[in-house]
DNA sequence: TACCAGGTAAAAA
DNA sequence: TTTTTACATGGT
């Protein structure tokens, strides 16, 4: 009994590069989402490899080996690499924390944080998505209306859904869009997205390889993201350590509270304050963000 | 009830 | 060129 049971699930380690704190990372992570989801240590996402959704659970064993589980036939080296991507396995936070050294006055920020990675959906695609739904609503109602279009257009496994494929948003209607909370005009930007990238004139993976430069400027040339979207993908979807939308309010809040006097800054200021920090602005602002959500106090 | 919340493009000035 | 406006949901 305990074989077959066995049998239809594999194990896969995940290699991550440390310091890594999987259940602090966790907390961070859902401190962005609605208090009642997931409340267990481990993480639980849909993906779909090799054109099948696959349901992969994350969490770490009795030696705190991070193990990656998922029903049978999935292709181990991919679920590896979703996992590690998902995770930023490939971060390496030690020159970021020895930047952070140099400022006695941010220790606690270290210390309290120690090991903290950032996580990121599973596509550059979701990225995109999940940036314009976040668009000038709360970090709560984008949250919803995401859920809501991955009931909608999604493909369920076990519990569930993998995020709709491009192909399918660029065939959504307006309104299928719009019943799930998506402004017309927000609807019109990811039917558009989609359909770039279903028509081959947008590769979103291709920005992997690109100069920072370059990709900023390739993201804000679609329809319905400027720079805050593009500074916002850059550093969440594509690990580029140093890129922070210095307008973003959360970010302002944070530097004011963090670096400043208390009050929320200016984009000018927010971004004066930050300048010192290069090349680890956007990680440091993430670490305040983070500190700022799990209510870590500053001493 | 009104207002704000991790913006953007298009219209108006 | 710069400023103003419409837009969607959810919490306070």
């Amino acid at each position: 009994m305990s074989n077959q049971a066995t049998d239809t699930k594999s194990n896969i380690y995940i290699t991550i590069v440390q310091p890594y704190d999987f259940a602090l990372s966790l907390r961070a992570i859902r401190s962005f989402q609605p208090a009642a989801v997931q409340p267990e240590p481990r993480l639980r996402i849909a993906v779909r490899i090799n054109d099948k959704p696959v349901a992969i659970e994350v969490s770490e064993d009795e030696v705190n080996r991070l193990k990656a589980t998922t029903g049978p036939g999935a292709d181990i080296e991919q679920v590896q690499a979703v996992v590690e991507w998902v995770l930023f396995a490939e971060l390496d936070l030690k020159p970021f924390y020895r930047q952070i050294e140099g400022n006695p006055e941010l220790a606690w920020l270290i210390q309290k944080l120690y090991g903290l990675k950032p996580s990121r959906p599973a596509s550059l695609f979701e990225m995109a998505v999940t940036a314009i739904t976040e668009q000038q609503i709360s970090l709560l109602a984008a949250y919803q209306i995401r859920n809501r279009v991955v009931q909608r257009f999604g493909e369920a496994v076990e519990d569930l859904s993998v995020f709709p494929e491009p192909r399918v948003l660029a065939k959504a209607s307006l309104d299928d869009l719009r019943v799930c909370g998506l402004s017309r005009q927000k609807s019109e930007y990811i039917r558009g997205l989609a359909g770039k990238i279903v028509a081959g004139e947008l590769d979103l993976e291709g920005l992997k390889s690109m100069d920072t430069d370059k990709a900023r400027e390739t993201i804000m040339n679609i329809k319905g993201f400027g720079r805050w979207s593009a500074d916002y993908i850059l550093i969440r979807g594509l690990a580029r350590p140093d890129c922070i939308p210095v307008d973003d309010l959360g970010v302002r809040e944070v530097v004011g509270r963090y670096l400043g006097n208390g009050a929320r800054t200016t984009a000018e200021e927010t971004a004066a304050r930050l300048k010192p920090f290069r090349p680890f602005r956007g990680l440091l602002a993430f670490y305040f963000l983070a500190a700022y959500r799990l209510k870590v106090p500053s001493e």
